[in-house]
DNA sequence: CACGTCGCG
DNA sequence: ACACGCGCGACGTGA
């Protein structure tokens, strides 16, 4: 009946082991680690689709010693102990595998090698073809005509798989697979602890069984083997011999009970497995999964779907609550779809229809004036959103929940994303059923689950019923999430920071994005022909020069001309291919001109496409530029920017700079532009309390002449223009964690003297060595860091057992504080600006926020205030042991205002 | 969709 | 002996 079939057998172990070392270090949002059990699926499906088994078996070891190796005290020999990380997801794979029904297979005494082998040669017997999937060798002895060993091999172009059928093997070896044990037993092997036969190598070892065929053959013709060495050893040490072999014999008769029919891969899909799978995160093994999405009967029993307005009116009273869920429903073309309100027990879904068949500006008035608070995950993009609608439906919602600010200020509103953002920043997005996961430990359906790649806009029609229900959880859910949300944030001791900080700035955020800022589109253009006409010419140059046309975009195509065509040195580095980055060009360009052309051809086209270009595409038709602030995206703590990124508009280089001469301020007013002077280190200042920088601070000296000073001991006034450029550069590296590699890399001095700048930096100002070093000390001790304010990072990296891994976690342990604590300090300063502006009546407003810069778009006749407000409201945003001081700058653009 | 590159703080 | 500066987002290429 197995006539035929074929059968894939797994060594688990191996494999898992393999994907560890093999994937990218990985962790859900609680900080499982999964990179082993996400390359092992890999692993998995890519052979059932190259090999398309009928049957699937998995076997493990046992933690315990096992019969062949019981003699052994010490186990496994030499191998290394499992990695904590590798073995918490052993007991995850095989949960994973249970679930999904695949046999996972494992016996006292026995190793996976014999439970492999015993079974191939069942499935052999019953007419199966095998294909025995593992990353030891020593498996090739199993090899037949019809089993075949796959090894998977990493390498540089990614995992090939290496097949032996015994042909294969012994066209490879010159010795049968049975014959490979024998070899094993001449040769030993010190990781599986088979001693061998001392003076015998791998070569005598292949060569004798190539003659001899066994070790017994070997042993009676023992006076004539060669070398002697291993004549003598083949006698005095036989039994060890005879004992190898037995330890190297892979048993095919394992007591092992199995079933071919339980292996089967109907439906390896279950729900179980998929749920397992979404709690790990592993987005692209999900995706393999149709919708098994789960039921919650009791929750959506109390979902209702209003679709007529009568009904609208009644539920609108029931509903009223001190804590309200709601959700603004839109498709994928951000259109309303309609609208859910939930009190906590009972939710409704109103469909656009309802509402607008209904006076529903009049039903949000009468309950407008109440006192309640409004749960919404992600407030800032809802708002955002109504403001781009067109429909009336749009309008009145947001004018509801602006009215809703209005009456009851920033209290009247819960975010229940921000609030998921500050327990954990590292996860990238905060979805209702992340949410409902998480904060409320149910597990619920999302859209794809339901739908798939269909556009909502269909289904709302189609489904319109299944759709609503949806639509209920997500007011059902930023409802009901919020208790667990404040336990955490009061136990996190960040109620504060998410009360006083994150929520009340969300608003001025949406405030300044909708003020945005005018860019003169023509001026643009022109800018974007300068850079085009210079591109040509460049283009035709650097063609001119390399004898040839070719992409010099494509850092694969510019790598071969260069090191390869024109056979410039210094080539390799990336995985891909060669390393083209401005530095390594930079130390070429002394001996070859192209490399000038080629780099000022890639300044300009990076500001043509992405400035010049991208710019001009987010122009509004109110002429102003609306950044999107996100406030849910950095570890640290940060904003940062999006469609388009107004952040990283160029002022380095004059070039670059020139574009923010098409920022302009509206008529009648000007910019004003204020940075605070080194926040960070004056963060680093005050948080290690060290004297020396304290001093040089309070009396507002030049910190980087200063360092430099303390650091290669010369008077202040003596300092060179080059010890203070180096003493800057390690006041930049100390804030990013430094190491003397880095160090060197920046300043292109061998590791040595990279050292040597740090340690007279920590004499310097030993408090700060302390402190970076409690730091680290501590995120080792709780796993994570923690700001000014209390803002949280975790850092799972720091006590990896990767030396790479831990390092890099090391240096955002002392980063992290410091550059959250700057965003601390200049978010609470934005705070106190806008409602400055907003409390004195003026109609100058913030617009941009660059990490440690504001930009005001100033009404001229309040400059004045302006400026007082901006100098007062930044200098005394935080009282620290430094004065926070500012650089203020006015102009009539961008470009003059710094 | 990942990667390399490069703009900013 | 060898890993290597922190935090972002946008663009172009190429599989």
């Amino acid at each position: 009946m197995y006539e035929n079939k074929k059968l894939l057998l797994i060594d688990g172990h191996s494999i898992l082991n393999r994907a560890f070392y093999g994937v990218p270090d990985l962790t859900n949002g609680a900080g499982v680690h999964t990179n082993a059990v996400y390359g092992f699926l890999n692993i998995m499906f890519k052979l059932m689709e190259t090999e398309n088994p009928d049957y699937l078996m998995v076997a493990f070891d046992r933690s315990e010693p096992t019969f062949r190796h019981k003699k052994f005290s010490d186990y496994k020999g030499t191998r290394k102990p499992m990695l904590p990380e590798l073995k918490q997801q052993v007991p995850m794979i095989q949960q994973l595998l249970s679930a999904m029904t695949i046999p996972v297979l494992s016996k006292a005494g026995w190793e996976a090698d014999d439970i492999l082998g015993t079974i191939a040669f069942k499935a052999q017997n019953d007419g199966m073809k095998v294909t025995i999937v593992s990353g030891d060798r020593d498996l090739l002895q199993l090899c037949t005509d019809n089993i075949k060993i796959a090894l998977p091999r990493t390498k540089k172009t990614g995992t090939e798989v290496e097949h032996y059928f015994a042909k294969d093997f012994i066209e490879k070896t010159g010795v049968t697979p049975t014959e490979f044990i024998d070899v094993k037993a001449l040769m030993g092997d010190s990781s599986d602890n088979i001693p061998g036969v001392p003076g015998i190598g791998e070569k005598t070892a292949y060569a004798l069984i190539q003659k001899y065929h066994n070790i017994d053959a070997v042993h009676e013709d023992a006076e004539n083997v060669k070398p002697p060495r291993a004549s003598k050893n083949i006698v005095e040490f036989w039994e060890q011999a005879k004992e190898s072999k037995w330890l190297a014999t892979i048993s095919l008769e394992a007591d092992i009970e199995f079933n071919f029919n339980n292996a089967t891969l109907d439906d390896i899909y279950t729900e179980e497995a998929y749920l397992l799978c979404k709690e790990w995160e592993l987005k692209n093994i999900l995706s393999r999964f149709d919708a098994k999405g789960p039921n919650n009967e009791d929750v959506e029993k109390n979902f209702h779907i209003v679709s007529s307005g009568s009904e609208v009116s009644n539920v609108f009273e029931t509903l009223l609550n001190d804590q309200v869920g709601c959700s603004v429903s839109f498709d994928e073309k951000d259109n309303v779809l309609g609208f859910s309100f939930s009190n906590g027990d009972n939710s409704y879904f109103f469909t656009k229809e309802a509402m607008e068949e209904c006076l529903i500006q009049v039903e949000f008035q009468k309950v407008n004036h109440r006192n309640f608070k409004l749960y919404i995950t992600d407030i800032k993009s809802t708002f955002t959103k109504l403001n781009y609608t067109k429909s009336p439906l749009g309008k009145e919602l947001l004018d509801f929940f602006l009215t809703h600010r209005k009456i009851c200020g920033v209290d009247g509103f819960y975010d229940s994303a921000l609030a998921a953002y500050l327990i954990n920043p590292l996860i990238s997005s905060y979805p209702t059923e992340a949410l409902a996961k998480e904060y409320m430990g149910i597990l619920i359906p999302t859209f794809t689950d339901k739908f798939g790649k269909e556009k909502a806009s269909a289904v709302y029609v189609s489904s319109r019923e299944e759709l609503g229900k949806l639509f209920c959880y997500d007011s059902y859910v930023a409802c009901k999430s919020s208790d667990k949300l404040n336990e955490n944030l009061t136990e996190m001791e960040m109620m504060d920071l998410f009360l006083q900080l994150e929520m009340p700035l969300l608003f001025t955020l949406y405030d300044m994005e909708r003020e945005g800022i005018i860019c003169n589109r023509s001026e643009l253009e022109d800018y974007g022909k300068t850079l085009k006409e210079g591109i040509d010419k460049l283009e035709a140059s650097i063609y001119e020069a390399c004898g040839e046309e070719f992409n010099i975009n494509s850092p694969k195509q510019l790598g071969v001309i260069l090191f390869e065509k024109l056979g410039f040195e210094g080539g390799k580095k990336t995985k891909t291919g060669y390393s083209t980055a401005a530095d390594v060009l930079e130390k070429l360009a002394p001996k070859y001109p192209v490399i000038h052309d080629i780099l000022e051809y890639r300044t300009l086209s990076k500001l043509k496409s992405t400035y010049a270009d991208g710019l001009d595409k987010c122009i509004e038709d109110d002429g102003r530029i609306h950044t999107t602030f996100q406030q849910m995206v950095t570890a640290t703590g940060r904003l940062s920017s999006t469609e388009p990124n107004l952040q990283n508009i160029p002022m380095r280089l004059e070039l670059g700079k020139m574009i923010r001469k098409v920022f302009y301020p509206k008529e009648g007013f000007v910019f004003v532009d204020a940075d605070y002077s080194q926040i960070e280190l004056r963060v680093l200042a005050h948080m290690s309390g060290d004297e020396n920088l304290i001093q040089a601070y309070k009396e507002n000296k030049d910190i980087h002449r200063a360092t430099a000073s303390l650091v290669f001991h010369t008077p202040f006034e003596e300092v060179t223009e080059l010890q203070r450029s180096n003493a800057k550069a390690v006041n930049f590296g100390i804030v990013y964690g430094i190491s003397s590699f880095g160090l060197g890399q920046d300043l292109n001095i061998s590791r040595k003297d990279a050292q040597k700048y740090i340690d007279d930096y920590y004499r310097a100002y030993p408090k700060l060595k302390i402190f970076l070093d409690k730091l680290v000390a501590e995120a080792k001790d709780i796993g994570y860091c923690k700001t000014i304010k209390n803002r949280r990072r975790p850092v799972p990296e720091i006590s990896s057992g990767n030396f790479m891994q831990r390092g890099f976690g090391e240096r955002i342990a002392m980063n992290s504080p410091i550059q959250g604590s700057a965003a601390d300090i200049i978010k609470i300063a934005m705070l106190r600006v806008h409602d400055r502006l907003l409390e004195e009546n003026l109609e100058s407003r913030l617009i941009l926020q660059v990490h440690d810069e504001l930009l005001i778009e100033a009404k001229m006749d309040e400059l004045e205030k302006v400026h007082q407000i901006l100098e007062e409201e930044m200098h005394g945003a935080m009282d620290l042991l430094v004065p926070l001081e500012i650089d203020m700058h006015d102009g009539n653009t961008w470009y003059d205002a710094k």
